[in-house]
DNA sequence: ATATGGCCCTGGTTGC
DNA sequence: TGCAACCAGGGCCATA
């Protein structure tokens, strides 16, 4: 499932590969809904911008597009940034428009270098949308970026709260980026059970998280992100974090520090994994 | 306002 | 072996 290390890598990737070329011809399937925006407005608005720079925002994947001048095709900023939001399953892949389209393509843009931008989801838990406005108020998700969040203003965010550490580091609105496999390895490094209630944790605890947080994030986004289920790059290619994950999918597999076994339980609605003895 | 739980969706896995 | 039930979970929505 793709997390922050998993849409950065994802996001530059295609960055690498597009920034600078412009959209031919933008289309979106019609089934049912994946959309923010109506698919026809999104294709008449994408059709002849140009991709000045894909980056990531929390989960998404934002396109900042310019629109061309005409006199001298001197571009401008436009005032739409294209929104991708990967879910569960999503794909984006940077194809030739030779290489066959793949099962559940939602929406392919044609580059004037003549590959297409593809994005697949069997699932449906992708979104798609635009930003607008974007000149005045870029888009910038629903809360704060752990890589760039100081230390101390993390450890405010959790303050008086009473869900649990794990529920609110999964609350986009507090910390955008985090899913479920970055919140259990960042908890497993700085020993704290997902269960405890964030408002309980002392400062000390907090800004060891937080830094237990960047590591993992860093190091994840280093290594291509996590392949656990379906996750791929822009070029169809796994990462590799995976292997270094301590405690998502090792229920019953010994601590790697303690050799205690990891247990696997349901919190905050999501399968939560951890050591019994290094965290508490 | 804050917190919780159900739902969407389908491929892969499990179990009979 | 074959098939059905079950499981995965990000974000959104209704509810308490």
């Amino acid at each position: 499932m793709p997390e922050l290390p998993e849409v950065e890598t994802v996001a530059q990737g295609v960055h690498e590969r597009a920034h600078g070329q412009r959209i031919l011809a933008a289309e979106f399937s019609r089934a049912r809904e994946p959309f923010k925006t109506d698919p026809d407005t999104m294709a008449a608005v994408l059709t002849g911008q140009r991709i000045a720079r894909v980056h990531r925002v929390g989960k998404h994947i934002v396109f900042d597009l310019e629109t061309p001048r005409p006199p001298k095709g001197k571009a401008e900023p436009a005032d739409h940034q294209w929104i991708v939001h990967l879910g569960m399953t999503g794909r984006l892949l940077y194809s030739a428009a030779s290489v066959p389209v793949p099962p559940h393509t939602h929406g392919r843009l044609s580059l004037s270098s003549g590959h297409e931008l593809r994005f697949v989801d069997a699932r449906r838990f992708g979104r798609m949308g635009l930003h607008s406005g974007a000149r005045a108020q870029p888009f910038s998700g629903p809360g704060s970026e752990p890589l760039h969040i100081s230390p101390e203003d993390f450890a405010a965010l959790f303050r008086g709260r009473k869900l649990s550490i794990k529920a609110a580091l999964l609350n986009q609105k507090l910390l955008h980026g985090v899913g479920n496999i970055y919140a259990d390895e960042s908890l497993y490094w700085a020993g704290i059970r997902p269960t405890r209630i964030a408002g309980s944790l002392s400062r000390e605890r907090l800004l060891k998280l937080h830094a237990a947080l960047q590591q993992v994030l860093r190091k994840a986004i280093e290594l291509g992100g996590s392949s656990v289920s379906d996750y791929v790059d822009a070029d169809g290619v796994r990462g590799f974090f995976q292997l270094e994950h301590r405690v998502y999918d090792r229920a019953g597999e010994p601590c790697r520090a303690c050799a205690a076994e990891i247990r696997k339980m349901v919190h905050a609605g999501r399968g939560t994994h951890y050591c019994p003895r290094c965290q508490r």
